[in-house]
DNA sequence: TTGACAATTGACCGGCTAGTCATTAGTATA
DNA sequence: TATACTAATGACTAGCCGGTCAATTGTCAA
């Protein structure tokens, strides 16, 4: 288990250099100091470790963000959330530098359905965020902001992902907070409807079902040792089956394990899922 | 030379769609209907290729936004930047697939400089609007503009880019012109100093010598027919030796070639020579 | 029709690829 | 120490890559 980790982490570095396409298994390999026979034993080809690499990664990010995002008090909820993304990027940004940096369509179809699932998850807890900080005002306008939001990232991010230049966050965190405030409540125009939204969504809109949601609850609770995290854990397994649980016991039990390393992602899912109902 | 140019054409196709490195010179051909042999009468190299359309767009991009951006009066400037900025993606949009597809660092040395040099040509052009446009005012926050409105043009143009949708291209202009004048006129944090810009810009700052510039129209001259433009092109030449025209006449021969599809590159670069001095 | 020349072909080369598997090294138990 | 097991190796396969070039085909003036 130690091995794939290995493996991820190397491969990844070269990926951020040349491109998934660009670098074979040899040179993984090589430089992981291990034997080409042993990489098939931890992945069963070149594409399940970016399966893997896109899933580890995805939902790091994704948890991050969502975690600055569901905390109470919306105070400094936007200058968190630019700084927490901003921060995971960095943290990540060989990731991130592969994740900009790889064709849309050069991977599979699984590929590619598979970042835009997670994409649309991000932008789902952005949303969320929008319409708390902005209220009915952003009914119209949410999409449009949504947008600005990602193209001030994707821009801005360039400059410490690319250039590696040493980047006063703060300053950078606060004039992006300054810009979409400015534009939150000063805009009247929008241009991206709910309707385009829903087009461009159609094609991939899976849910993860409720089978699948506890299938991984269980991989989890196996996978942990035994703490309030695992009884959590266990007690939220017997909610999804038979609901019985009060709604501030469930958000009680979420709150838990939403800060145990291997279970933010679980949690993030299950709050998804007891939310909806 | 329609060899070429059929061989650009195919190629791009699979470039967009499977990215450069994924497209073998054996499928560029069997798309062309000709022989790999074929391909090598016209390209040195698949490398070759594909500087030649980098080459080929980002002349086409850059020239037709400085066009706009050049013509007299401020009223419609910024609606028709961006207006014309999408038609050009959407005209060539296999090509803008490839670039924001290619890993920013797969390419050879060379060709990330080159991409890098066209994308200088692209701000500095769009600098020159904001400055324009926002006079005084935009002095600190200019170069914080440029980069929100690069990140608008990415994030938007996935719209019709990626998911090929029929896009009212009017109404989208209409919002982010309203979104940039929004940031414009009442941005106060600024976060990209003149300096951060300087130090970006550092390695690859080549401008184009006069000996190169001479190169390149007197290569122009050869190309074109007997024509108004040709005999402009002829003086403008005499000039670039030994200066001794009105800078009226200078003008007026520029327009002159600014709108033959041969000369439109060469009318930039020539424009950007004599407004220097 | 012939012959000189240019355009075009595709078999071929060396090198690299992802992936396999018989063999070997390492380790834990009895 | 002997045995049984797993972990790890790297030579190997089949196939694709970019690029070459001797051989073939097409063209056109004499």
């Amino acid at each position: 288990m130690a091995k794939k980790q290995l493996i991820m982490e190397k491969a990844l570095e070269l990926f951020a250099k040349q491109g998934f396409e660009a670098t074979s298994v040899q040179q993984i390999t090589d430089h992981c100091g291990i034997s080409k026979g042993a990489f098939y034993l931890s992945f069963k080809s070149k594409d399940e470790l970016i399966v893997a690499l896109i899933d580890h990664f995805m939902r790091q990010f994704t948890t991050d963000i969502d975690l600055v995002v569901s905390e109470e008090g919306d105070e400094d909820l936007l200058y968190n959330f630019y700084y927490t993304t901003f921060q995971s990027f960095n943290k990540h940004s060989d990731f991130a530098k592969l994740l900009m940096k790889e064709p849309t369509q050069s991977f599979n179809e699984e590929l590619f359905s598979k970042l835009h699932h997670y994409n649309k998850s991000l932008e789902k807890v952005i949303l969320s965020m929008i319409e708390r900080l902005y209220g009915e005002r952003s009914n119209d306008l949410k999409y449009d902001l949504l947008f600005c939001i990602k193209g001030f990232m994707s821009t801005y991010s360039e400059l410490f992902m690319i250039y590696k230049l040493p980047i006063d966050m703060e300053s950078l965190v606060r004039s992006l907070v300054e810009k979409t405030n400015l534009l939150a409540k000063n805009m009247t125009i929008s241009f991206i409807s709910n309707e385009l939204i829903q087009v461009i969504d159609q094609p991939l809109n899976e849910e993860p079902s409720l089978e699948k949601i506890i299938e991984i609850v269980e991989k989890n609770i196996e996978d942990i040792e035994d703490s309030i995290e695992k009884e959590s854990l266990l007690l939220l397994r017997q909610e999804l089956s038979e609901p019985t649980l009060h709604p501030a016991i469930v958000k009680g039990l979420l709150a838990n394990i939403q800060n145990h390393p291997h279970c933010k992602w679980t949690a993030y899912l299950l709050r998804g899922h007891f939310v909806m109902k």
